[in-house]
DNA sequence: CAAACAGTTGAACATCTGTTCATATATAAG
DNA sequence: CTTATATATGAACAGATGTTCAACTGTTTG
C-alpha cells in the first residue's frame, strides 16, 4: 500500500488527496485572504454598518452621522478612519465640515448581498 | 431665527436636516444592522476566509482543512462552528468524517464581490 | 469490549478592538 | 488675535476574539 501521500515530514491523517489537490490548484494567495478578511472585518461592526447605510442614502458630515447614530463625533471619526483605510468611503472638505460618501458601487453591492443572506438566514 | 430644528432635549449642532431626514426615511432597523455586522464579522478573519475559499473548491472534512491550512483540527472546528452559526456552511456526517460545504451561492457572491473590491483597492 | 481515529467543546490566555477622554488641528467669525 | 465650531487623533480601559490544551463524544475496527 504505497500511496502517493508522502508521510515523511510528519505523520499524515487519512485525508482526501483529490479534494485537497483541487483546492491547492486554485492558487489562493495569502495576501488575498488577508485583504478579504480585513475588508470584511471593517464591515463587521454595527456602528460602521449603520454609517455605511446612512451614506448610501445621502452624503453626510461627521456631525450629521453623530446625531443620526447618537454617538460622539470622536467615536464616529474613529470609525470613519477605518472605513477610509478600507477604501469604503470618500470624503471632501467644505468649510468647517467634512462630507463623507460611499466610495463606489461595490460597497452597496456588498451591503445588499449581505442583507439578502441575513434575510434568508432568518426567514427560511 | 426660529429654525425648525428643535433644540429642546439638548443643544443641537449645525447639521443638515434634509440629509438626515433622507436617512431616517429609509427605515433601517437596528437588528438588520446587527445581523449584517455579525455576518461580516464572521467573514472578517483570514482563517475563516481560507476555509470558505477551500470549500468553494471542494467539499472537505475537518481533517482536510486541518492539513490545507496547517492548523490543528480543534482550531478548525472552532472556526467552523462560527461559520455554521452564520449559516455560511452546511455539513454532513459520513462515517468518522464530517464533510463541510458552502451553504448557498450567496457566500461565493460575497467572496467574489469582496475580492473585486480588494483588487480595485490595490490596483487603481 | 477496548483501541484508534475524527471531530467537538470548554477554559484559559494573549491579542485585538470600540468607546471615552483629553488634546490637537483647521476653518470661520467676531 | 481670540473665540467657537468641526473634525481628527493618541492614550487608556473594558470587552470581544482566536488559538491552544485537555477532555469529551461518536464512529469504526480488532
Amino acid at each position: 500500500m504505497t500511496e502517493q501521500n508522502s508521510a515523511e515530514t510528519c505523520k499524515r491523517r487519512q485525508v482526501h488527496p483529490e479534494s485537497i489537490a483541487q483546492v491547492q490548484a486554485s492558487d489562493f494567495r495569502e495576501d488575498t485572504a488577508q485583504g478579504l478578511a480585513e475588508l470584511f472585518r471593517t464591515l463587521g461592526e454595527s456602528t460602521r454598518v449603520k454609517i455605511l447605510h446612512a451614506l448610501s442614502c445621502a452624503e453626510l458630515c461627521v456631525c450629521d452621522l453623530s446625531e443620526l447614530l447618537d454617538m460622539t463625533p470622536s467615536a464616529i471619526s474613529h470609525q470613519l478612519r477605518l472605513l477610509r483605510a478600507s477604501k469604503l468611503v470618500r470624503f471632501r472638505r467644505s468649510g468647517k465640515n467634512v462630507f463623507y460618501r460611499l466610495d463606489d458601487e461595490h460597497v452597496e453591492g456588498l451591503l445588499r448581498q449581505g442583507t439578502e443572506h441575513v434575510r434568508e438566514e432568518r426567514n427560511i
